[in-house]
RNA sequence: CGGGGAGUGGCGCAGGCCGGUAGCGCAUUCGCUUUGGGAGCGAAGGGUCGCAGGUUCAAAUCCUGUCUCCCCGACCA
């Protein structure tokens, strides 16, 4: 058991925060509600960006970069929008300061004409673009993401979870098809099921929202969910459906191929740094983080062993090749030769960082010809000859990447319940986990249940063994598939 | 915004009820010994006790006000 880590089971939160700071990835800030993302954060965030990145160029996106600022009257132009978004903004009125007595003031003198909001996200902003970059079919789409902080005033923060400044990604794309745009917006959805489950190894159900759940001016809000290792949810990314909801707002229009002008249809998709707070939860211990492979900013790092400065030397002559080997084969390696801590501390560093897989090296091992590999999932300790090491390692880490999955995935399915009877229901989110149920597919009962229980409808399911129909365990109206319950973070 | 907890060297905390020279652990610096799971010993440096008033010969401690942070709620496309 790591010294300065809070047991799970325990104590869930102080465990998340001793987690994100022994592996220094981020800190509290002087403002309330906002984060500094360290370099082992940020590292990571990078690693996430680029995987991600790679994927919406390959579906045909380009990036580009709108204004941090929005006219408050933009805001109010989409009527579901102001609604969702007007309780949690931060509102720029002045434009400077002045000295008074040592110190500064708003200076009245400055006030704005109109206020700016500081950008909770971006759809008002980028239709008013689209608007002037639109005029004919031969224009559409427009498949666009932007890498941007937004600003959300929340009440109650957590790291990386629900910051009130955090890094994103949102894509906005307008088409000239309502057909079209919901292919991109489940296309979307795909992506970010991919990412989730082939990079970050976390295991997520798509579905749709219902419409108490539904992004402020969506048509339809899909996303994707993850069961945390304390039995909640975690929204880890959305595809919105916009329909001509913006377009409308915006006055969008474009001249079809039969000489019509239409109005064009949208769809915005985004995932932010909450992510890597799913990724904590999904599969760290009470070492610390454990990192998958694919997304470590170091996958393998090489600890040497010895007890003088001769020893010193040939543990560092031994080590030295294998690193350049494993950069052959892409592998993201260092080796921490500092002298200052002892090998205990530097094992114990790592495993709280999260890196997979941990070399040993030692005067024992440069005697045998072997290497000693610690796997940072299992904890298990291996002895392998230096010959054919360097494709070992490599083999073991996509080896880690996809044990990593299936162990979370089994944790998942292990708290999935199917159930039929709000009784039980009741007793069996109380143990959290995800429950398909029926439900009539009312608002009403939706909120009664999350009144009583606490729980919320996650998402209507798109896999197709959820579809069967039914009856509402509240009511007993029919129902026409089950739905996921779960209480969410 | 409601309930709870906390502000004391870089970090984590004790002291407070019962006022009397500011303490501990970690970290830092130096020296020696160590190095296969968070090293040991010795020495050194570093704090106007969140802020502002008040009571007192004397306040980290008592009183009043105020600010901030954390946790649980409410809120959260």
């Amino acid at each position: 058991m790591a010294k300065h880590i809070t047991n799970r089971d325990q104590d869930y939160s102080q465990w998340y925060l001793d987690i994100v700071k022994e592996a220094k990835l981020a800190d509290h800030s002087p403002v309330r509600g906002c984060m500094v993302i360290r370099p082992n954060g940020f590292a990571l965030w990078e690693n996430m960006k680029a995987a991600l990145d790679s994927m919406f160029k390959d579906t045909g996106h380009e990036n580009a970069y709108f204004p941090l600022f929005i006219p408050k009257s933009f805001l109010s132009k989409e009527a579901q929008h102001v609604e969702g978004f007007a309780k949690e903004c931060a509102v720029v009125t002045h434009s400077r300061l002045k000295s008074v007595d040592g110190g500064v003031e708003v200076d009245p003198e400055s006030r704005l004409d109109e206020e700016l909001i500081v950008r909770p996200t971006s759809e008002t902003i980028i239709w008013d673009s689209y608007r002037n970059w639109i005029q004919s079919y031969r224009d559409l789409p427009i498949l666009i993401n932007q890498w941007a902080n937004v600003v959300r005033w929340e009440m109650r923060t957590r790291l990386f979870l629900r910051t009130m400044e955090f890094l994103w990604q949102e894509g906005h794309t307008a088409h000239a098809s309502e057909k079209e745009a919901v292919e991109e917006t489940l296309q979307m959805l795909n992506v970010y099921k991919t990412f989730a489950e082939e990079y970050m190894a976390m295991p997520v159900i798509t579905g749709v929202k219902t419409a108490s759940e539904r992004f402020a001016g969506a048509v339809d809000t899909y996303c994707i969910e993850a069961l945390m290792q304390d039995g909640k949810a975690l929204q880890a990314g959305t595809s919105h459906f916009l329909g001509q909801n913006f377009a409308k707002a915006f006055d969008v229009k474009f001249q079809d191929k039969d000489g019509e002008h239409k109005f064009v249809w949208a769809t915005s998709w985004g995932v932010s740094t909450r992510l890597i707070g799913g990724l904590i939860m999904t599969h760290s211990d009470d070492h610390g983080l454990v990192l998958p492979p694919k997304l470590a900013p170091t996958q393998v790092i090489i600890v040497p062993i010895y007890r003088n400065d001769e020893q010193r030397a040939e543990v560092l002559g031994y080590a030295d090749p294998l690193i350049d080997e494993l950069k052959q084969l892409g592998v993201r390696v260092k080796i921490d030769a500092d002298d200052n801590t002892k090998p205990g501390f530097k094992f114990a560093q790592y495993e709280a960082e999260g890196i997979p897989l941990r070399i040993g090296v030692g005067p024992r091992d440069v005697k045998n010809g072997n290497l000693e590999l610690a796997r940072r999932d299992t904890l298990e300790k291996n002895i392998v000859p230096r010959d054919g090491a360097a494709e070992h390692v490599s083999g073991l880490l996509k080896t880690i990447q996809n044990d990593l999955f299936e162990a979370a995935k089994k944790r998942r399915d292990e708290r999935t319940t199917f159930v039929n009877d709000y009784e039980t229901f009741k007793k069996e989110i109380e143990n959290g986990g995800f429950i398909y149920a029926h439900w009539d597919g009312t608002d009403e009962t939706e909120s009664k249940i999350k009144e009583e229980t606490k729980a919320t409808i996650r998402c209507i399911p798109l896999d197709d063994d959820k579809t069967e129909s039914g009856e509402c365990m509240v009511t007993g109206k029919p129902s026409e598939s089950r739905v996921l319950f779960a209480k969410a973070y």
